[in-house]
DNA sequence: GTCTATATGATGATAGAC
DNA sequence: GTCTATCATCATATAGAC
């Protein structure tokens, strides 16, 4: 079943892939129109400035991440199911021209966001550290994981690994990249394979 | 002792750090000469086209590293003081003004880096993992780091860890996120403290 | 080595016709 | 809702005077 997109969500859904892949000013509205078959000057229809399109990209991001959540993060499984939705989560972003999050990717840009538009971004950046904390509790008290430290700094220091790794994942020249950090990160939570 | 800096110096210093704040289309050649007080001019005459400043800017960062090897990295030590000397020199570079790293600033640039500012990337990045490898094997011969899985693989997802902790160490409303960050690795290497 | 002046093009954005 | 036409602004870059 295909489905048929209105102009708006084609617009919303390669605005997103540019700013996964190029960054904030990294393109224009002329990449989006173009590829479309469109004019600029209807994206300002949809979205008057760009950071009203931002904005509607923040709001896109956990729509799709609320999707994918019953898809692939499996909320209702175990601690290392749910970690390794995120694993899968990962991986299926990356190889569908989305190499980065949209928090990694607003971050070089992050002094020239509205304020608006930075809190939108800090509450998912916060979000996702309380949903891994949980999972991480929850692996530790049913003996799927082990590691030192306090859940909330393991769940932080995770996420930053699998941050920079996407990052690293295009620019390195290594095979599986994002695959071999991930089993590195089970390895350091007690799980052999 | 104040250095006297030339003004290709002052270029490279200001445009270095513009890199690492705001990203390689983040900034122009009206920011660097503005603050620096001369036209932008007289920037081309230095380096020619923005490219030419980017591959100097990646030489720049090849001497800063070395440069810092003697005073934070301390080859010579063990390697729990060599993996300190990382930690600490990234801290130091991160509070003066150079959150991320030269290669995370890039690496949303990619696809359209000339090839050769490619290559110059890809070298320091394997060059670090080369480094963080030995320590690793010497620290586990030498019985003061405790790791599962192979060296090199370590290695790769500490680095991931660390970029991913500068990048959003500037976005998390988080004391400290760096050291925190830090100290679990410490703790994931069965370092006390 | 740095300046003034200028070329050329891309960008985000708006007004008004259809 | 999308178009054409146009705007002001900013970007990188070059030529030639001092």
């Amino acid at each position: 079943m295909a489905e048929v997109l209105t102009t708006r969500e084609q617009i919303i859904d390669k605005a997103f892939q540019l700013l996964l892949q190029r960054g904030l000013n990294g393109f224009s509205y002329r990449d989006i129109s173009e590829p479309l078959g469109i004019k600029n000057a209807a994206i300002h229809y949809h979205f008057p400035n760009k950071m009203d399109l931002v904005k509607t990209l923040i709001e896109e991001n956990q729509q799709v991440l609320r999707k994918s959540t019953a898809e692939f993060m499996a909320y209702g499984g175990s601690a290392r199911q749910q970690l390794e939705g995120l694993f899968a989560f990962t991986l299926f972003q990356f190889s569908h021209d989305r190499p980065i999050c949209i928090v990694g990717a607003l971050s070089i840009d992050y002094e020239e966001l509205p304020e608006e538009i930075k809190e939108a971004n800090d509450r998912f950046s916060r979000d996702s550290n309380k949903w891994l904390t949980r999972v991480l509790e929850l692996g530790r008290e049913q003996g799927e994981f082990s590691f030192q430290g306090e859940p909330w700094v393991k769940a932080m220091s995770i996420l930053a690994t699998i941050q920079g790794a996407r990052q690293m994942a295009r620019v390195a020249k290594v095979e599986n990249y994002l695959e071999t950090v991930f089993s590195q990160i089970r390895l350091d939570l007690g799980i052999s394979d």
